[in-house]
DNA sequence: CCATGTATCCTACAAGTGTAGAACCCGGAA
DNA sequence: TTCCGGGTTCTACACTTGTAGGATACATGG
C-alpha cells in the first residue's frame, strides 16, 4: 500500500484516533494544509476505494477507519526506498543515515546495540 | 529532486553512462520495460524540464546528461520517507531497516567502522 | 542521388492526484 | 416550524504521469 503525501496524513490522522467521523479527523489534520471539508472527504473515498480506509455507513455521521496498518505502510514505503535508491542494499542505505549526521549520539549507541544482538 | 518509478530507471541509466544519446540510453535500460522509444523521449523531456536531465542539442544526436547527482536524489528520497514514515526519527527507522533487512555480517562490520568514526 | 533506419518533435489520451463548488439531508436552536 | 450548520454526495477541472502514434529530419550505404 503506497500513499501520496496528502494521503499519508488522512492516514495519520486515522492511526492515531481510531474510527472517526469527518469533522473529528478535519480537526486532527494539521490545520496549515488548509483544505476544505470536501477535499478531505475525496481523500477519504479514493482511499477506501483503494482498501486503506473503511467506511462504516451504518450511523448518520459515517465513521471511517484505516484497514492497513502503519507498519505495514512503513514497511512497504521503506522496501520502496531500498530497491529504488540503493538497490536492495541496506547497508548502504543505513550508512548514508549515519554519515548524514541524521543520527543522534543515543541512536548510535542503539545501533551498535542492535548490531551486537545481530552477531549471535 | 523527487521522481517516479519510471524516472528512477532512466536517471540510472545517466548516471551510469554519462553523456548519452537516445539509443544508447534505450539499449542501457532493463529491456524488461518494453517502453517505446518514444515514451523514453518523453521521460528525458520532462525530466529535462525538472531540472533533473540536461540536452546537449549542439550535435545530432542530441546527447542527455543527468544534471543531478545520485547522491543527491537518494539523499532527498531518504529524507522524504523519515519524514513521512517516521516522523523524522531515524533511529526508528533504522531499527526497521537492521531488524527486518538482510544485513550481511560485512556491511555490519562496516557499519560498526562507521560509527567508530563517528564517535571523534 | 535515394532508400532506410534512427532521432526528434508535436500531439494525444487515459488514469491518477489536488482541490473544491453546489446541492441535498438532517437534527437541534430559536 | 423555520433556519442553520455540519455531513454526504456528485460533479468538475487542472495538472501530472504512463504511454505512444505520426510527421519530419538527417546521415549513411548503395
Amino acid at each position: 500500500m503506497t500513499f501520496t503525501d496528502n494521503e499519508w496524513a488522512v492516514m495519520e490522522a486515522l492511526w492515531a484516533g481510531g474510527a472517526l467521523e469527518l469533522g473529528e479527523i478535519a480537526r486532527a489534520l494539521p490545520q496549515q494544509l488548509g483544505w476544505s471539508r470536501t477535499t478531505l472527504h475525496t481523500y477519504l473515498t479514493r482511499l477506501a476505494k483503494k482498501g486503506a480506509v473503511t467506511i462504516d455507513r451504518a450511523a448518520a455521521p459515517h465513521r471511517y477507519r484505516a484497514a492497513v496498518s502503519r507498519e505495514e505502510c512503513a514497511a512497504a514505503q521503506r522496501r520502496g526506498l531500498l530497491e529504488r535508491a540503493y538497490h536492495g542494499s541496506a547497508g548502504a542505505l543505513i550508512s548514508a543515515f549515519v554519515r548524514d549526521g541524521s543520527l543522534t549520539a543515543a541512536e548510535r549507541a542503539e545501533l551498535r546495540r542492535l548490531l551486537d544482538e545481530m552477531e549471535v
